[in-house]
DNA sequence: ATAGCTACCTTGTAATACAAGTTACCTTTC
DNA sequence: GAAAGGTAACTTGTATTACAAGGTAGCTAT
């Protein structure tokens, strides 16, 4: 049950870390789950960064690092922020509903 | 995305809306689009609720009405009651952490 | 007996979390 | 210079679940 809750609620989560700063997929996951999320892992962050990526939500640098290979960060472009609003506002209101129906005893 | 994001949350506003009292499919939609769901539809519940019913979480009552055909009851069980606690639990965890990441500047 | 209502149920599709595995670049050590 | 080890990107396959659309069947009223 865990794992269905997540769904595209992850997606709106991963928009708000790279709302403003420029981050790449280890610090997203490392950002996610710093903040509760249980264990995401790179088999649920790549597939989703990558739709979004196709969605065009992103500003996109690669940049070459000394140790290993290069690091690809992301961050909102202008689409991207409206695509954030969007979620807030659909998230504000999930939750109010869910805890409304919750606490009926 | 709306869609995706109701996914395993809707499973547990089912159980809290029948936690008590015995109710049937369509007031069960009723009781969730009052409080503030979309449009959820019968394709929705009905498959979630035989979901339910075959992981064994409910007391269920059929009963001959008046007007057309039979009505089905559900109400929690034990075992149903259980699993509203843990998704309470599992619901809680999950929407302090969105919150927590929204709310960061 | 036909129409209309109510209720239950089925089938098929799309979306998404996640495990498990792959490729590739760089440094360090032998 | 070959091997080992680390980091980062990406791919593939599976299970789950919301939902649309359609189907079955009982009862009442005309």
């Amino acid at each position: 049950m865990q794992t269905q809750m997540l769904k595209g609620i992850l997606e709106g989560c991963v928009l708000k870390v790279v709302e403003n700063d420029y981050h790449f997929s280890k610090e997203i996951l490392e950002i996610l789950n710093s903040h509760g999320f249980n264990n995401i892992t790179e088999g649920t962050i790549f597939p989703l960064l990558i739709r979004l990526e196709k969605e065009n939500l992103f500003e996109i640098k690669k940049i070459k690092t000394e140790y290993g290979p290069h690091r690809k960060y992301y961050r909102l472009n202008e689409k991207g922020k409206q695509e954030l609003k969007n979620f807030e506002e659909s998230w504000n209101h999930l939750y109010k509903t869910v805890n409304h129906i919750m606490k009926e005893e």
